[in-house]
DNA sequence: AATGAATGAGGATTCATTCAT
DNA sequence: GATGAATGAATCCTCATTCAT
């Protein structure tokens, strides 16, 4: 009896290898054994799976990728007013799954990698792209500069994450959401 | 009697080199040879001046962080209240010397180094330390909330530099500080 | 599957390419791809099997002594007095697969090397326990300072072999062997 | 009023640090730099001296052999039997100011730079022909077989350094000299 | 005389990648 | 499908040696 269906555990368990790996190592420069290696496998096997590493890093940057938007369309399925769903959004950014130093130290390595890497560029501006038009989308009910607001909402959450990286006055994920929706408030003008 | 006093000119060459290569290349993994190339020398004098990789890496670190410093400190000069000093810190930050994209790059990839390099964390952590002094220091006369605006701003900073990383949609350096300083408008309260 | 079971082969290959590329070149500093050329490999398998030069060298180091062991071994087999045991040991010293210039000078090296590491220092104090205890052993019934003329004898031994390293006046085996075996006969006392 | 004279005293600095260095490092991959250091120099003067590595290694050699010369004259002086000048000769090689870890890790050393080097080798020759003349000669009077028993000491004493690097039980000097003259005494049939 | 400056050559080590089984 | 085997290329680093002053 041949395991059929191996191929996308396979895939999966590198993916998540990957980010874990470069996570924990807080560098791109973790090699295709040591990844190989968390997943349960030969790196030999990997090279089979993906072509290459930086396939590898790109699969990885996708399954990242992936794993904000799960967590961003969880928060906002509940959320029923355009408000709701901004904090929706804020809060899924700083939910625990992604607010963690692996994943923040993965996801600050990714944008180092799209410092040179056309596809790890294009994957990130897709997230971009998307979290503005979510962002812009939400506001639009409520803020007289719904773009603009976007822009300074997005690049806090951005801040806050690199501020993060450092773990100097490190936040919970609860208190980092909390700032920059208070940070909402004012500039919206919303009393609360 | 041997050509002397070199060492502090190889040193500042191979440092600017350090940065420049960095910022070119997009990542930390530059060798040592390229570095001294664009230095005007070979890669055993930079061993020579430097012992090893890592300590030219700290040192081109440092001369980022005193380039923003000076750059603070001409802004700062001319500043003759507390809310010009803090419009003269956000727009040294955005100034074209330290907002291009080398600089930039070069920056995202120390805070890279700094997910594994004690010294490294360290002197970012200084740097972080003191733009928030600076800036809660310039507050304290004109918001309620100093410090919580300090790191609202500073979060603001270092999000707008790295999205700027992506080069989409990317500000010239005086829109950046322009949206800064208008969010701290409206964080503080002021009519402008 | 793939090709297996080469481990075995690749090491016992580079343990002896180690031990002879460093008597045929006469010092430690051979490199790890002269030992791995002439192994039929490259460098980087070296690697892979031994994990550093270090652990080369002391993998040839416990091949040499390994050598000496299954010599005496092999001489001892066959004697049946105290007194032929002893000769059998000293005849082994001196068996020609152990007294040629390679061997010699790469023993040589090895006893430089364990003036700087420890793992080396300590295998060479196995041998020389060893050889001792054999020696005290073989003496008692036919000695009245059984361990006293085991030291004189050891210390011949290796006199003999380093004196041999300059090859000036140099001896066949049986020779040195016999020149030895006198001096113990002197020693106890023996008439012959 | 320029220095002279600096010549000699330089040199004799270079010699003496070389043999300190390779007895303290056990090796003879010291680098130049750190002799010239320990000299108190550059190691371009060092260049300028002795013209490169290896001729500061030959230098350091004929520096030690001159020192077991000088013990050896200074033993023998006082000697007024055959016998005495033997022990005196046996002495000397035992003196503690040539019996100690560092010079016979130098004088290892050099035994193994003999097996690549003519110059080395041509060096250890002469001062083994000495030795074994001296022995001789003294042996003459007082030995049926001066020669054999001259090459049997020589051995011994060769072998009672070696053991002695490995630092293994090792003898102080006189235990080392009463060995060896103890042995000598038995192969000439001395009662004493 | 003396040394800081400078480098070319070389060595240990690592790693992505390929291949044979 | 899966992996041990194998390597070429690259990187950091060291060092003897030369040179200009």
């Amino acid at each position: 009896m041949p395991k059929i269906g191996q191929e996308p555990i396979r895939r999966e368990a590198l993916i998540q290898a990957t980010i874990a790996e470069i996570g924990a190592a807080g560098s791109l420069s973790v090699t295709v054994g040591q990844i190989a290696k968390r997943a349960g496998m030969s790196s030999a096997l990997a090279h089979h799976y993906f072509g290459g590493k930086d396939q590898m890093l790109h699969a990885g940057m996708r399954g990242l990728l992936r794993s904000f938007t799960a967590q961003v369309k969880t928060h906002v399925a509940q959320a029923r007013t355009p408000r709701a769903r901004i904090d929706a959004i804020i809060n899924a950014s700083f939910d625990n799954t992604c607010f963690e130093p692996q994943i923040i130290s993965a996801w600050l390595n990714f944008y180092v990698l799209a410092q040179k890497d056309p596809e790890a560029q294009r994957l990130l501006r897709i997230y971009q792209r998307r979290l503005h038009s979510n962002l812009a989308a939400a506001l639009t009910p409520i803020s007289q500069q719904p773009h603009e607001h976007a822009e300074i909402i997005a690049a806090m959450i951005d801040g806050v994450y690199i501020r993060q990286a450092l773990k100097e006055g490190a936040l919970g994920g609860p208190q980092a959401a909390a700032r920059v929706i208070s940070t909402l408030d004012t500039l919206i003008g919303t009393d609360r």
